[in-house]
DNA sequence: TGAAAAAATGCAACTCGGTTGCAAAAATGC
DNA sequence: GCATTTTTGCAACCGAGTTGCATTTTTTCA
């Protein structure tokens, strides 16, 4: 009698490309594994490394291009760091949220929750589309290891 | 009988160059009039090209150094755009302040007003210090430029 | 089926914003 | 003056992201 097995990563990246009616390539399933497996968004550097980690180097390029393709899909969203380095993560429910960038380690993480809609006054002609929100500050991790002294540091996850 | 000429830009800048007691080089002095010149924040393309054009050409390295002592002096700030390119502009005096990236025609601008502070709910052990907004959507130039039709283009400003 | 068309992949060379190392030139301190 | 610090200039470099093009894989459809 096997139980029935809790979905792997795997079949749930799968079921992503299907719901989306696109080719489902080897590629685009072992982004959006990482991804799925991800805590904080992941730069392209972190995704090829973790990638090649793995034993399945990507090429650099197919990386770009599946996470273009990606975010085209609305898969996924990227968000730029203070270092100018994209970072992916999938794309979650909560339609507009907000983003936090830890100044120590440089993770990036998507928030969850009600975002007021800041009432900015524009000048005139001005028209808005959309308004993107990041906090800086330290991230959970970050503030442990300042608050517990000479515990193992975190590192910065590239 | 001279009037009072008004200040040119050349004295605002050394004035402020002055208040912050550091010594006025003329790659300083020259940074500080363009960006007290412009509209729009200026990247540093932006600023090398208009600084050829006035017949002063920056090196590409000074220029760098200057905006990145600019900042730590507090009298300029840099934002990344979302081709992740930095802009810089004049530090203006509202401490928290929003900004505008215009999707069209790529500029960035500084909001003035007061930004309704969002209230976020932040994970547990994160700390928050600083919170950017940044608007995006059409500038009045755009604006006007799609609605009245076959009016000379606005230029990207780089 | 099995060819033809379309989509995905791999590789090299490239662009571009930004940095680093180091030496020459000002500016500053005494 | 002369020594020390700061600023500038140049060249080489770095790393994220792109482009061009040839090869492979997948899809379409007669
Ligand atoms: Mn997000
Ligand atoms: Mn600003
Ligand atoms: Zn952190
Ligand atoms: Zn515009």
């Amino acid at each position: 009698m096997q139980a029935a097995p809790a979905p792997t990563r795997h079949d749930q990246a799968t079921r992503l490309l299907h719901q989306c009616g696109a080719t489902v390539t080897p590629a685009r399933v072992r982004v959006l594994q990482l991804l799925l497996a991800a805590d904080a968004a992941m730069s392209h550097q972190s995704l090829q490394q973790a990638a090649a980690a793995s034993g399945h180097p990507f090429d650099k390029v197919t990386l770009y291009r599946v996470l273009d393709w990606l975010t085209g899909q609305g898969l996924v969203h990227s968000v730029a760091g203070h270092d100018r380095v994209r970072r992916f993560s999938l794309m979650n429910p909560h339609h507009a949220h907000a983003h936090f960038e830890c100044s120590v380690c440089g993770r990036l993480f998507c928030l969850r929750g009600s975002l007021a809609s800041a009432a900015l006054e524009l000048p005139p002609g001005f028209a808005s589309d959309r308004v993107d929100i990041t906090v800086h500050g330290r991230c959970a991790g970050c503030t442990a290891a300042a608050t517990a002294p000479r515990s193992r540091g975190k590192d910065p996850g590239v």
